[in-house]
DNA sequence: TACGCTACTGCAGAAACGTGCAACAACGGG
DNA sequence: CCCGTTGTTGCACGTTTCTGCAGTAGCGTA
């Protein structure tokens, strides 16, 4: 059992039993209850569970979601996520992609933003939820791997409608190979969502600079611009304003967070 | 029972019961009347209760509900969801609606279930993401307070689709108003996703019986059965039965954990 | 007032907790 | 291949929390 899925497990056994006994857990994994208090007290600090005398009680479920959504967001994706927010007009139609780095968005999209958000993704979506801009969710089947909706019946749904801005997400930017994505339906449901669109931007955080996967998305040519952390002068970088690609450079000085 | 959760149940206690006598649930949790009364002690000084010679009573309604709202009282909600589930076969098709007691439904149902779940609430299709079932997701506008797709869009969407069962949450549950919810858009919506599902069944957690909303829902004609927790016995239920409602009784025993 | 029940205080044992430490494995650099 | 670093784990120790008991004080009713 590694460290990291038995917090998950934890947090699973929260979620189903309402409550975690730090000693029934460690006669049940076999470890000392030391090991057990040490996680629940970093899922505490987490604000992703609450101590208590002989273990440890759910969050609310709000405080949860949102240190989870927090949690997941290491500062290459929020430094992206800020510079690509500050892309969006006032009152402007925009659609987001599914995935972590579109989530990251979320927090940097100001809560008073008035325009419109298309997403066909459900997190994505419920994050928005405190959000006043109006929301609009394309259905279709879901496609678990990366959350998103898929297939006939979100392209369906997609092609009646049109934005401003369309935030692409991408797995992989190469110089040779492109943007590229892990599915071939999900490829196909962003370059419908492309189409939409008067501009997509890329969102890029460093560990995607130079990475490929196996199905192309869009030739650098269709899209605006690359958002992403690496700096102008990274040789990786070169490359790819060499092939065509135009980046858009976040600040790399640190950004926000008290 | 954890120390901080005993007094969970306290509250709990309080608010259904409307008074607390310590000897009585030292008995029932086979615990000395000192602890009970320690408890009691703490709840009052934060305001929670109020203190009176053999037990206590609950704080002043306000207070109550703040509390009742904070502490979040899953307990009913897990009861019925759990209920609920158990009422779905394998492999079936199976709509859910949005709302808090519906997401509970996400955790009762096997993670293996292997039919299809259909929903238009973005928060329970983020939260199916870790079940094999599939999941389709209708799309349209958010309508933010209840976290569910609705609008003319969503109600084309689900005129496409067909499933077996049908989960509905409503705000209220009363003999002569019926089920009622708080928004008429979202009625609809409700009522469109009646109409796809060859049976309908009303998820009503404690606080939904009795109670009635501003926009009616379905007669209980239309509806094969509503899953709740309160007993037979009680004079609200039998007022439902009376009234044409057809009642599913979640076990209020003390279920499951060792 | 007298009696029974309830409440508070202090105390002691048990259980849980936090901290510091050492053993050990995994990893990366030289 | 070796070695330093990092992260994880279990143990020992002192501390805190929880719990029940005994004694005493307070409340309620006859």
């Amino acid at each position: 059992m590694l460290p990291a899925s038995r917090k998950e497990l934890l947090l699973q056994r929260l979620r189903h039993d309402g409550r975690i006994v730090a000693k029934e857990i460690a006669d049940e994994l076999g470890l000392s209850e030391d090991s057990i208090r040490r996680d629940l007290r970093e899922l505490d600090e987490a604000g992703l569970a609450v101590r208590v005398y002989g273990g440890a009680l759910p969050a609310s479920p709000a405080v949860a979601d949102y240190a989870a959504r927090t949690a997941v967001a290491p500062e290459s994706k929020r430094r992206v996520a800020a510079t690509a927010a500050a892309l969006i007009k006032p009152g402007a139609t925009v659609i987001l992609d599914g995935g972590t780095t579109t989530l990251a968005m979320v927090d940097a999209i100001p809560r008073t933003f008035q325009g419109t958000i298309i997403t066909h993704s459900p997190t994505v979506a419920a994050a928005l939820l405190n959000h006043e801009a109006e929301v609009l969710l394309i259905g279709g089947q879901l496609f678990k791997h990366s959350a998103v909706a898929c297939g006939a019946a979100a392209v369906e749904a997609a092609n009646r409608i049109s934005a401003d801005l369309f935030f692409l997400g991408v797995t992989g930017v190469h110089a040779t190979t492109g943007l590229t994505t892990g599915d071939a339906d999900e490829a196909a449901m962003k370059r419908t969502l492309a189409s939409r669109a008067a501009e997509t931007f890329v969102l890029a955080s460093e560990e995607k600079i130079g990475a490929a996967s196996r199905y192309g998305v869009l030739p650098f040519a269709e899209v605006a611009g690359i958002v992403t952390d690496v700096a102008t002068s990274d040789p990786t970088a070169r490359e790819l304003v060499a092939a065509g690609a135009r980046l858009v450079h976040a600040q790399r000085k640190r950004a926000a967070k008290a």
